[in-house]
DNA sequence: ACCGTATGCCAACGGCTGTTGACACACAAC
DNA sequence: GTTGTGTGTCAACAGCCGTTGGCATACGGT
């Protein structure tokens, strides 16, 4: 500890923690948990590997703090209720497009129990409770929140993981035109109609 | 070569070709590429690891080996074209639950890239191959198998690899009655109607 | 009986991994 | 200047990995 000022004064090494995460981050999303090295991470943030272990503790350590992450919801009892499809996989194309640690977190969740584990958490946590907010029967609520999951972690995987090559080619607006109506009956529909 | 008989007679390796073939499988599916060693798999069936290399020639081609796989796709010309869904996803979740393969070949997707390739050329193939059979149009049949995949690969991906509760807990049928219009829409539909 | 081959085990290699500890330098406080 | 602490490098460890070559044994054809 310095113990300098007041709470926290911002240290000489925050930019080397962010230079560490950063890289990987990027790694984690390219190349999953086990085949991203410390040594590879630490090579691209232009430091020694120890330094990560001074920082983060272990591998595993650095990964839970490069997974984190909030989906960022709206808050779906603002949306008027015909649109919560088309505004639920807008939301997430941008979020998706625009911060590779959810492709991180997708690529080690399937190796990595940790990672799964994680990913549990902010599904069943941030998309339930976004589910539920503007709820309707209780009982149904979080297995809409499972099955528009279903659909949203398919879309990533086989256009961010796989990449399939017609779901890498298609524009995001025609995902949305395609994908919305299908969250649209998960969150408000009855099975089989 | 031991050139007996006609064409090719069963040798006495055959079983443990079998047996390691089933112990891959098993360590794919559970551990992804990376964390299957070709040692635990050895163990597994009760030899020597060296035999693994003898039979299959690297970790890749032991993994190019296990991850054969058929969709067995029923002709879908043949179905009620009101019916497509339904005995898509039905066909699907039989397919998975008694066969680990695919989610062999799943974990491993994420981190191993020829097992992406792989995954690419079974649903780019296969899938595309039995949407184009009863063709619409043939500019849309590629993005529609593209869709399928992303909600079966979805619905696999949450149920057999993340775990999410909600998609484990549900029941086989309830699951077929919540996706089989989606899958129904995506076959012959048209986008945000 | 012999011989060639197929099958299996054993021991070891080189390489890469996460992780550790000792050491050098920079900076702030006094 | 001296001291102490934060920041960084270097070299090395122990462990596991895929892979290899040699050697024993069992089998099948003749």
């Amino acid at each position: 500890m310095t113990a300098p000022a007041h709470p926290t004064q911002p240290r000489r090494s925050d930019a080397t923690r962010a230079a560490i995460l950063r890289a990987a981050r990027e790694r984690f999303a390219a190349d999953g948990y086990e085949r991203a090295t410390i040594r590879a991470i630490a090579a691209d943030a232009r430091i020694d590997p120890s330094m990560v272990m001074r920082y983060y503790g272990s591998k595993e350590g650095l990964f839970a703090a490069a997974a984190e992450f909030d989906l960022r919801l709206p808050d779906l009892t603002a949306v008027s209720p015909e649109q919560l499809g088309e505004v639920l996989v807008r939301h997430f194309l941008v979020r998706w497009e625009g911060d590779e640690t959810l492709v991180a977190l997708l690529r080690a969740a399937s190796t990595n129990p940790g990672a799964a584990e994680r990913m549990r958490g902010i599904f069943a946590d941030q998309l339930t409770a976004a589910v539920a907010a503007f709820g309707t029967d209780p009982a149904l609520t979080a297995r809409r929140a499972g099955l528009v999951a279903s659909q949203i972690l398919g879309l990533a995987f086989t256009r961010y993981v796989v990449r399939l090559p017609p779901m890498v080619d298609a524009e995001p607006e025609e995902l949305v035109s395609w994908i919305a109506p299908t969250l649209q009956r998960y969150l408000t529909g009855l099975p089989q109609t």
